[in-house]
DNA sequence: CTTCTACCAGTACTCGCGCC
DNA sequence: GGCGCGAGTACTGGTAGAAG
């Protein structure tokens, strides 16, 4: 008996989807001719009338709708036959990572040094300049960079992977004599610096409805310049626990009496993310063996 | 408007043959 | 036995026109 073709079943699927020879034919880039010579050629071979044909378009019959979920699945596998045969070999080329500085200090220099070790073809370069959330998201639809650590949520049209969260705890002089659990009593008196950006901006918010009633003395756009003026005793704020590590001197920090994280993934464009290379760089920055290895995970600093 | 069929052209494959 | 070449065949995909 001859076997049913992936072009066949191809054709089968966009009938199906599309709902007209035509349709399916404008899908595939080929004529309509073609589509209908290959589903004939296709029924003739299962023995089975797979369509009803109408004026109006085609829909599955019976036996259709039963070829029509083994096809699809055939079709997924002779896709990722592709994808194993080149999972190695096209492992090169050059990679823009987007990120936080954060991210950038702590967590990359890990997976990054393991994958160029395992592919010297691919390079990546990183873009830490990044402060605004919505920023990276950005980055990856304007082309401007491949994968990026976004934080969630990260908007639509993006393909996320979990990657790991970080906590915001008050980052307050050294000198403050504070008890835990931390009310927000113990800070009255203090100038409340606010570091700008939105996720910063959103937690603030959050501890305001739980009354935290400070107003910002100061608003900062960088968290280190934020921990200076700690260190100085001239104010206290709430950053994200991996921007202010390591710890200046003169600066302490507690967690918030609320619970607020900030919960990143890798990201990517759809179509960025099935390339070799790409997937090669997300599965080696989510890979928890290499996270492990860097000192922020060692000191407890990451969830 | 849509599907189906006949016919045509280009390409890929198979097979036999001769040569080394 | 392995290799290259050419003829015949099969397959793919196109156009044009008929039919519902």
């Amino acid at each position: 008996m001859t076997k049913p073709k992936l072009n066949q079943l191809e054709m089968l699927v966009a009938v199906a989807d599309e709902g007209s020879f035509g349709g399916a034919a404008a899908a595939l880039d080929c004529t309509q001719s073609r589509v209908s010579h290959g589903i004939g050629e296709l029924e003739n071979t299962l023995g089975q009338r797979l369509l009803h044909r109408s004026r109006s378009g085609c829909t599955p019959t019976d036996a259709g709708h039963r070829v029509l979920a083994t096809a699809r699945q055939i079709l997924r596998l002779a896709a990722s036959l592709g994808d194993a045969a080149r999972e190695d070999a096209a492992v090169a080329g050059h990679l823009r990572l987007a990120c936080f500085r954060s991210v950038s200090t702590h967590l990359l220099p890990s997976a990054l040094a393991a994958l160029e070790a395992d592919h010297p073809g691919l390079r990546v370069d990183v873009d830490d300049g990044f402060e605004e959330r919505d920023a990276l998201a950005q980055a990856l639809r304007d082309g401007r960079a491949d994968v990026a650590i976004v934080q969630l949520p990260a908007g639509a049209g993006l393909r996320t992977r979990d990657y790991v969260a970080d906590s915001y705890v008050l980052v307050a002089p050294g000198s403050l004599a504070l008890r835990a659990p931390l009310s927000w009593e113990q800070l009255d008196g203090l100038p409340y610096i606010q570091l700008d950006c939105a996720g910063a901006l959103g937690v603030a918010a959050r501890c305001r409805e739980a009354g935290f009633a400070a107003p910002p003395a100061r608003t900062l756009a960088t968290d280190s310049s934020i921990a200076a003026l700690a260190a100085r005793g001239l104010g206290y704020s709430i950053l994200p626990r991996l921007a202010v590590h390591p710890l200046p001197d003169g600066v302490q920090t507690m967690p918030l009496p609320i619970p607020a994280r900030r919960q990143f993934a890798i990201a990517a464009m759809p179509a960025t993310a099935r390339e070799p290379a790409a997937r090669a760089l997300i599965r080696y920055l989510a890979n928890p063996a290499l996270q492990r290895q860097s000192e922020a995970y060692r000191k407890g600093l990451l969830e």
